[in-house]
DNA sequence: TGTTGGCACTCTCGCCCTCCGAGTGCTAAT
DNA sequence: ATTAGCACTCGGAGGGCGAGAGTGCCAACA
C-alpha cells in the first residue's frame, strides 16, 4: 500500500527532526520549520493518520510523534537522501584510511576503530571464513636445539616461528623435513591434515623425535587461525553519547554484548551479502534480543582472496542512517578496492619506505 | 603520626564496609557488626576524631562516614588483609591463564581481558619499550618476482613478510642481499639503522633496484614496532557495574580517556617498578585529571627478555584494593613464571601439539 | 578518664501534589 | 480540502512534607 506525497514528507521530516533532537515531534514545530506549505492543523490530520498507519507513535497523548521501526524502514528504503561528501571529507576519510592501512596488522581492528571515530557510534567488524591453504613451507636451521618454521598462505601472508628443541637436530633432517612437508602438506585445508598423514610423514622422513608433530600442529594452529572469523568491535564507550542509553543499565547490557563478540546476524545477512550494498537492520528485526530496540547498519567490502569482509555499526534506532549509510558505503568501497581484487594484493604500498608510525588512537 | 589501635580497628571496618555497599557507614551499624566491644556512642567519638585526622569524611552532617584518599592509603599501606585464595580459586586462574596463553599471538590483550575478568574492573596492559636487535636475517626466494623476508629477533620471535617486485629479481642477489644484512643489520638496535648504512649496503650488494631499501624498511618497522611500547585496555564497560559511575557523563570521561590509551603514571612508577609488589595509587595520586577520583592498581611482571610488564586495575576509589592486589599480584607472578626468567623463554609449551583453540570471551 | 545511654537536632531522600505548557483531537468556518 | 480556534490531556518540573538515619553533646557511670 503506498500513501500520499505529502505523507511522505512529513514522514521524513518526522524522521530526520527526531534524529536531529531525540524529542518527539509536533505539528506547530513542523509547520514552520519543515517548510511544506501548509499549517499546522493540516499536519495534525495527517500525522494522526500515519500513526494508525504505523508508521509513528507518541509516547503518551499530547506528546509528539515519534518513528516506529516500520517509519525508519520506510524512510531508509524511499525516503532518506542520499549524503554526499564534499571534497574535503572525502580526502580527510582517504587521508585516515591510509594511515590506518599502514598499519598493516590488526587490519580489522583499525577498521573497526576507523568507522567507530567516523561515525561516534560503536563499530564491529568481521571476517568470514575463507578456506585457506599452505602454498610454500620452509625450514631455516638456526642451531642444533633451534629452526624456524615459515608458512607462506593461499593469502598471500607469511607466518612464522621459532622452534627452540629440547634435543639436537642435524641440518640434513631438516632439510628432509622441509622437502617432505614442501610436498605433502601444500596446497591442502586444515581438515586435510590428518593424524594419518602426519603419521606417515614421519616415517618418511625418518624423524624419530616427534618434530614432525611439531610442524604439523604449527601448521594446523595456523591455518585454523587464519580460517577462523574474527570480530573487532570499539568504541562501545560512545553509545553513551546517546540519549538512549542514558541508563547506565541499558548501556551496560547493550555494551557488554557488543564486546561479548557473538553477533547474530539475520538468516538473510548470514553468508555476508555480496553485494556493496548497505544494509540496514532496524530494532525488531535484529535477532539478537540485546540488538531489539537498537539498529544495525553493515556494508560489506571484499578483502581479497574470496574473502568478504564486514562493517557494522550500532546504534540507537534514532540513528542517524544516511549519514552512516554513505560513511560506511564509502568506507567499503575504499576497502575493496585497496585489499580486494584478484591473486595479486596491492603490496606496492607496502614496499614504499615508510618509517613514521602513526600513533594516534581514538579521539 | 601513629593512632591508636582501636581506630584503626575502626577505620578498617569503616573502609571494608564502604566496599562492600558504597554507602556511608554509621557508628551503630558499626556497633552491631564490627565486633569491636564497645558501644555506639564511644564509636561516635572515635569517628569524629577520624573525621578532624583526615581519614573519613562525611558527605553531609548527619550521613555516614566515607574514607577519605588518605583514609584508603592508611587501610592500603597497614590494616588490608592480604586475600589468600583457596585451592579452587587458585586452580581456576591457573586453568584460565594456560587458555589464554595458549592463544600465543596479541598476549598483551588477553592478559588485560583475563585481568579484567577476574577483577569485574576495566584493565590495562602495557609492555615497556626494550631495545631489541635483529638476531639473523633471511630471506627467501620465492620467484622472480617475489621473496619472503623472515626476521629473528633478540628477543626470540621471528617476523616474517612476503614481498612483491614490480621487477623480476635472480637468486644470486637474493643471496647477496641476505649475506650482506645478515653481517651488517644484525645485533644493532632501531635508530642505528641510518640512511647512510642502507646507501652503502646497497652499493656493496650491487643493488639498482632499492631492494635494500625495502628489506631495510621492513626491519626498521619491525624493530620499531617489537620496541614500541604497547597498551591494551578492556573491560571498560565493567564501570558501568560501580554505583559511582551510574552518572554516564562521568561514565564516558572515564572510559574514553581508557580507550584513548594514552596513561600517565606518576614520576615515580615510570620506570616500570622493578620490584614484583602491587602498587596502589588512590584517588589524587594520580596524575591524570580523568582518574583523579579514581584508584589504580599496578602489578609489573617479568616479560622476559628485559623487559617489564604492567598490568593494571582501574576503578572507583572505593575499589576492592585486597581483592584486586591480591588478584594481580597472583597473576603477575604467574606470568613472571611463564614468560620471564632468562634467555631462553619456556618456548616448551607451544611446542606441545596444540590443536583445540579456546572460543571464550568476555563474559 | 574513658565509656555509655539518651536526646534533640540536622540533613537527605522519597513522596505527593500542584501547576505549567506543549501538543493533541475535534468542530465550525472558509 | 484546509484552516483557525478551543477545550482537553498528560508528562515533567518544582515545592513542601514527613520519615529515617545519623550525628553531637551531655550527663551518668565504672
Amino acid at each position: 500500500m503506498s500513501i500520499s506525497d505529502r505523507k511522505k514528507k512529513i514522514l521524513a521530516a518526522v524522521v530526520d527532526e527526531y534524529i536531529r533532537t531525540a524529542e518527539p515531534v509536533g505539528s506547530k514545530h513542523l509547520a514552520e520549520n519543515a517548510g511544506l506549505g501548509c499549517s499546522s492543523a493540516t499536519i495534525r490530520n495527517e500525522l494522526a493518520e500515519l500513526v494508525s498507519l504505523g508508521y509513528l507513535e507518541q509516547p503518551h497523548t499530547s506528546a509528539g510523534r515519534v518513528p516506529t521501526p516500520m517509519g525508519y524502514r520506510m524512510y531508509v528504503n524511499e525516503l532518506m537522501q542520499k549524503q554526499k561528501y564534499s571534497l574535503e571529507e572525502t580526502e580527510e576519510i582517504n587521508r585516515r584510511l591510509n594511515q590506518k592501512l599502514q598499519e598493516l596488522d590488526d587490519t580489522i581492528g583499525s577498521i573497526s576503530r576507523l568507522a567507530s571515530q567516523l561515525t561516534d557510534y560503536p563499530a564491529l567488524a568481521l571476517t568470514a571464513a575463507a578456506p585457506t591453504t599452505i602454498r610454500r613451507f620452509d625450514l631455516i636451521y638456526v642451531d642444533a636445539n633451534t629452526f624456524i618454521i615459515v608458512l607462506m598462505l593461499s593469502n598471500n601472508t607469511v607466518k612464522s616461528k621459532l622452534v627452540h628443541l629440547p634435543v639436537s637436530v642435524d641440518q640434513p633432517l631438516v632439510q628432509r623435513l622441509s622437502a617432505l612437508f614442501n610436498s605433502g602438506f601444500t596446497g591442502i585445508t586444515e581438515d586435510q591434515i590428518t593424524p594419518l598423514l602426519i603419521h606417515s610423514s614421519e616415517r618418511a622422513a625418518d624423524d624419530s623425535m616427534g618434530l614432525t608433530a611439531v610442524i604439523a600442529a604449527f601448521a594446523i594452529e595456523t591455518l585454523s587461525e587464519v580460517t577462523a572469523p574474527m570480530a573487532f568491535v570499539s568504541g562501545e564507550n560512545r553509545l553513551l553519547n546517546q540519549p538512549e542509553f542514558r541508563d547506565p543499565d541499558k548501556a551496560h547490557r547493550l555494551m557488554s554484548y557488543l564486546s561479548s563478540g557473538s553477533y547474530i546476524l539475520p538468516p538473510a545477512e548470514n553468508g555476508l551479502p555480496d553485494s556493496s550494498e548497505v544494509r540496514v537492520l532496524i530494532g525488531p528485526e535484529n535477532i539478537a534480543e540485546e540488538l531489539k530496540d537498537s539498529s544495525v547498519v553493515i556494508a560489506s567490502y571484499d578483502a581479497g582472496d574470496n574473502t568478504r569482509g564486514l562493517i557494522g555499526i550500532v546504534g540507537p534506532t534514532r540513528m542517524d542512517y544516511s549519514a552512516v549509510a554513505s560513511k560506511l558505503r564509502f568506507l567499503a568501497a575504499n576497502l575493496s578496492r585497496r585489499l580486494g581484487s584478484g591473486e595479486a594484493p596491492p603490496e606496492g604500498m607496502h614496499n614504499k619506505l615508510i618509517i613514521k608510525k602513526s600513533e594516534d588512537r581514538e579521539e
